[in-house]
DNA sequence: TTTGAGTAAACAAACGATTGCGTATCTTTT
DNA sequence: AAAAGATACGCAATCGTTTGTTTACTCAAA
C-alpha cells in the first residue's frame, strides 16, 4: 500500500486523460456527469488523496505559515499558539512552530528556516532583546506577510495585534492610588519592547493626572530573569521612600519578586501590593498571587493574529500593491484573584 | 524581488544546462572545477536559493514530522516539545504540531491532517481517551513510522519512549512506607493510559512487598479534571481508613486534590503528605506544593523519541522490511521540593 | 592506429497536478 | 441545410529539481 493513487492512475484505468479527472475532480462544468461519477466513484474506491507536496509545488504556495514565538511553556503564549493553531486549522493552513527562548539569533535561524521553507506567512512575537528588525523587513521582498502579536517591534510599517498596555497600565495604577498608594514602584521589561514603553507611558500619565509627581527611581527594569528581578527588587526594597505597591511586567516577574519579598519577611499584599500582567491560570495555585492581573487576551490576540494574516494572503493573489498595516489594539481588563487561597495561608 | 532565482535562470545565464548547474551545487564529481566556480558565482549572486516545494515533492518526502500532543499548557509537555523541536532543527527536519487537547475525535483529525501533508513521521503523546488506535496503525500502510512519548498505547507493535512509572511508583510508595505512612491513597489516571497500569503495578508491588495488605478502594481514578479529581479526593476523604498519604497522578492532579483538602481545613503534607509526578517548575511558587514529585525527564523524552524517529527515516531508505521496534524506558526519579515556601507560609 | 579509460557536460524523463487552448461531437437556430 | 453555439474532452506546457543515460572530447596505453 506504500505508493497512494494518483491522477495519472485513475485517469489511465478510465482510459481518459489526467486533466479530466483533474477537472471532474475539482467538479468542473465543462465535464460530462457521466464521467465525473466514474472517476469519482474511482477515486473512492482506490483511496486517492491529492499529492499536496505537488499542489504546492504547482501552485507556488505552501498553505503554510510560521509561528516563532519567544517561550511555550508561559501560558500567555501557549494560549496564544492554540488560539493561531485553531483558526488556521479552519482555514486549511498547517503551521511551523519555532521557538527563539527569547535568543535574537535563534530567532533570525528560525525567520530563517521559515523563508527557506517558503511559508506563506508568519505570526510572530519577538524575543526580548530583538532590536534590530532586518530579518523581519527582509522578507517584504519575499512578498512574506508579517503579522506581530503582543511583543510587537516598536516601528511603524508593521500589521500587529497587542493589548493596550498605556491603558492597561492606568487601570493598575488607578487601581492603586484609589486604595490609597503613593508610593508605587515598577519593575517594567526591557526597554527595547514596545509594551514596556506603554507600561511606562501609563505609569506616568497615573501620577500625573492625580497629581503626583513622577519619582524615576521607583520604576526599573528587569531582563525578566529571576536573577534581573531579584537585582531590581533589591533596588527597589532599598530606597529611601518605601513603596507599598508595586507593579510587576508580568506574573512570571511579579512571582519571582515576591518569592524575594517573602525571603525578607515582606508580607505580601500587605506591606506591599502587587499587580502584574498576564493573569495566567496558575496563579490560581500559586502561594501569594498578585491581588490582581491585567488580562491581556492571548487566545484573543492569536485569533485576531490569524484573521489579518489569512486577509493578507488572500488579498495578495488579486495584487493590489498598495498595502495599508493592519493594527488591532484590544482593551486589557484588570482581574482580580480569589482570595481564597491567600486568606486560608 | 519577488521571483527567486531557479535552476534553470542559472543555467540559461551560463549557457549551460540545468542537470550540470544542479549537479554542480551539489559539488558532483562530474563537474569540472571551472563550471562549479562560474554556477556558485552567479548562485551566490542571485541569491539562489533551492525550492524546498519541488525538492519535497520531487524527492517524494517532506523534511517535516508531525508531533501531536494533549495539550502544551502543561509544561510537561511544552518542554518535551522544546527537545523535539531542537532535535529535529539540527537535522533540518520542521515540524507540525497539533494540540489534541485531550480529545480522540481531535486526535484523529490531526493525524488526517498531518497523513495529508505527507509528513515524513510522527511524534505522538496520545489524549488521555484515547482507546482506539486505528488512526495510527492505519499509518503504517503509508510507511509513516509513528514514535510514542510517555503518553502511550497499551499495544506491543509500536516505537516509544517513556519513563517507569511502575519503578517510580515503587520509589514514591517506599519513601511514604519508611517515613511511617500505611494508609496511603492514590488517584490515579484514566485507566487506559499505559502509564496508569504501571501506577497502579507499582503501588500493589510496593505494599505486598513490606507486606500490607492491598485495599482496592484506595486507588481511584480521575479523568484528570478538577472536577474528576475533586469527587476522587471526595470519596477518598470519606473513607474510614483515614488517609495519612496520597499520590496523585500528576502535579496538576495533585494542585487540585490539595487545593479540594485545604479548602476542608486538611493541613497539606501534615494531616495527609503529597506525592505526586510530573515535577513542574511551576510548583516552586506554588502555595502548597507536594513535597516530592516523580522528574519524567520530559527534555529527554522528546530527545530520545526525536532520535529514534531520525533512525527510522534513514532506514527506511535502504529498505530493510524487517521491523524491529525501539522501546526506551527510563527511569524517573524522585524529586523533593525546597520546602522554604512551606515553611514560612 | 586502435582501443580503452577518464573527464565534462548535455539530454531527457520523471515527480503529480493544474490550466489555457484546441477540437470533435452534438444541439439549436434561422 | 448550413452556421452558430454549447458540450465534453484531450493535448501539451508548466512548476523546479534530480538523476540515469548518452555524447563528445582528451589522453595514454597497447
Amino acid at each position: 500500500m506504500k505508493n497512494l493513487a494518483t491522477i495519472t492512475e485513475i485517469a489511465q484505468k478510465l482510459q481518459i486523460s489526467a486533466s479530466t479527472v483533474s477537472r471532474a475532480l475539482h467538479d468542473h462544468h465543462s465535464i460530462g456527469l457521466r464521467t465525473k461519477m466514474r472517476v469519482r466513484q474511482l477515486a473512492g474506491e482506490l483511496n486517492y488523496e491529492p499529492n499536496q507536496a505537488a499542489i504546492r509545488f504547482q501552485q507556488r504556495r505552501t498553505a503554510t505559515i510560521g509561528v516563532i514565538l519567544p517561550e511555550l511553556s508561559e501560558s500567555f503564549f501557549s494560549a496564544a499558539f492554540s488560539a493561531i493553531e485553531d483558526s488556521s486549522f479552519n482555514c486549511n493552513y498547517s503551521i511551523f512552530l519555532g521557538q527563539s527562548h527569547d535568543s535574537e539569533v535563534k530567532e533570525k535561524q528560525i525567520v530563517e528556516a521559515m523563508k527557506a521553507r517558503r511559508v506563506d506567512g508568519l505570526i510572530v512575537s519577538i524575543a526580548k532583546n530583538t532590536t534590530n528588525y532586518d530579518h523581519f523587513e527582509m522578507l517584504k521582498k519575499y512578498d512574506i506577510p508579517v503579522v506581530f502579536f503582543d511583543r510587537i517591534p516598536n516601528i511603524s510599517d508593521i500589521h500587529y495585534v497587542n493589548c493596550n498596555m498605556e491603558s492597561g497600565t492606568l487601570k493598575a495604577m488607578n487601581f492603586l492610588l484609589k486604595s490609597g498608594h503613593r508610593i508605587i514602584g515598577m519593575i517594567n521589561g526591557p526597554e527595547n519592547l514596545f509594551a514596556s514603553q506603554q507600561r511606562m507611558e501609563g505609569y506616568i500619565k497615573a501620577m500625573k493626572s492625580h497629581p503626583l509627581k513622577f519619582d524615576p527611581s521607583l520604576v526599573l527594569s528587569s531582563d525578566l530573569t529571576k536573577e534581573g528581578t531579584e537585582k531590581a527588587m533589591g533596588q527597589l526594597l532599598s530606597l529611601k521612600r518605601k513603596i507599598t505597591a508595586l507593579i510587576a511586567f508580568n506574573d512570571y516577574v511579579a512571582l519571582d519578586a515576591i518569592q524575594f519579598a517573602r525571603e525578607r519577611n515582606i508580607r505580601i499584599n500587605e506591606d506591599i501590593t502587587f499587580v502584574s500582567y498576564s493573569n495566567m491560570p496558575m496563579s490560581y495555585h500559586t502561594a501569594c498571587p498578585p491581588v490582581a492581573s491585567l488580562e491581556q487576551f492571548p487566545y484573543q490576540q492569536g485569533e485576531k493574529a490569524t484573521e489579518i494574516l489569512m486577509e493578507l494572503l488572500n488579498k495578495k493573489e488579486s495584487e493590489s500593491p498598495i498595502v495599508s498595516y493592519k493594527k488591532i489594539t484590544l482593551e486589557s481588563h484588570l482581574a482580580f484573584h480569589k482570595s481564597r487561597l491567600i486568606t486560608t495561608v
